[in-house]
DNA sequence: CATCGCATAGTCCATTTCGACTATACGAAA
DNA sequence: TTTCGTATAGTCGAAATGGACTATGCGATG
């Protein structure tokens, strides 16, 4: 995995936007905006604007020119280098072909759910089943309306993508309750239902 | 979801571990690298002794007392205060049970699989594909060895859970590259096989 | 006709994060 | 005996991030 010196994702898109025409960065972002970019990809006004500045910096992208309207402040309008446009398909096709160490919260989470008790992690596991569902349902929606539109299925690829992997992450919520039901994880101690080797803590003390 | 200071889940292992012993800011580091927690959460040292400044800020541990050894720096051995161990515990819960909002690299780069051919795509495909692979392998070979130790289940939930996630992940891969090998996404164009409706730029131009 | 809210366009700065660097100790190899 | 690698324990500074703030224009609404 090459060391890439602009490396946060909002560069993408960003590079993405001005392959197709010279922009300011308003416009970038309110293009962003309307295009529903900011669900793949985290956008806010401080991160924007100091991407652009790293993008200047290494001559992925030059000012093309710069104009006001009113006394609004001035608007910088920037067009990719030959550089900008070649970094931005290699970065994309790294993206795609190579898996990239990521570190999501919910398994971090699970890595230490022997500190919670066995009936409430059933509890806890229900409210999130519920949360999934929910958030499967709109973005279906959101994806028959799309095609509604009569947009090509290439547009939608991420969000079946998505679709996808939560419905996968509520099978395996799904299954693990019933692990937990099902008793092969757990003891009774004191009348109560604990994990077998409830925390790591234990092993030490033995 | 509420607003926490402390938001960062290097933050959430510090406490789990000083939960089970007071400790020293190195040897968490050890502890955590000796657990693999490295796998789920990112631990690099100078977000580990900015993270303990801050739970120490925030009051969710104290210095319990500093000691030094030949020439060594001194080592402050930090226990957690009782908001803490509550912090600990209700922070754990919410990551249970409310999904949150994350930006993986793969769907983002999805999003903007326009600018990529399809003949070219599916080259990149296979190559996630095979990568994902032998992660899957890699995973199920390390779940197999803990599980040879007698250790518990509830101690591999999160690798069942990642391996459960790839396998997934590897299924839409494959499908995908099918939808586009049949043809129904792309069309032909000047002798080459393109997108249908390729880059959201041509729609502004028509 | 005043003002309220939203769109326009961006600045500022406190934190966070990351990686490189410092510096000692200590056993093994050359 | 020097030197090399590794473990110990942490500091430092450049860069990224996020959110609050500034300031104007402009249409709708009471």
């Amino acid at each position: 995995m090459i060391k890439r010196k602009v490396n946060n994702m909002l560069a993408l898109a960003v590079l993405s936007l001005l392959h197709e025409k010279p922009m300011h960065p308003y416009e970038i972002s309110a293009t962003m905006k309307q295009r529903g970019i900011p669900d793949v990809i985290k956008l806010n006004n401080g991160s924007l604007y100091s991407t652009v500045e790293s993008l200047l910096k290494q001559k992925w992208i030059v000012p093309l020119q710069t104009e006001r309207e009113g006394k609004h402040p001035e608007r910088t309008i920037y067009s990719p280098t030959d550089a900008g446009r070649e970094g931005f398909h290699e970065w994309l096709r790294e993206l795609i072909y190579s898996p990239v160490k990521e570190y999501p919260h919910f398994p971090a989470a699970l890595s230490l759910i022997g500190h919670i008790a066995p009936q409430e992690t059933i509890q806890l596991f229900h409210q999130r089943i519920g949360y999934i569902q929910k958030d499967i349902v709109e973005r279906r929606a959101g994806i028959e309306l799309v095609l509604a539109k009569g947009l090509a299925r290439i547009f939608i690829a991420e969000s079946q993508f998505i679709v996808h992997q939560l419905e996968s992450e509520l099978n395996w919520l799904q299954s693990f309750v019933r692990d937990i039901k099902d008793g092969s994880m757990t003891e009774l101690q004191d009348g109560e239902q604990v994990w077998k080797y409830s925390v790591p803590v234990f092993e030490d003390e033995l």
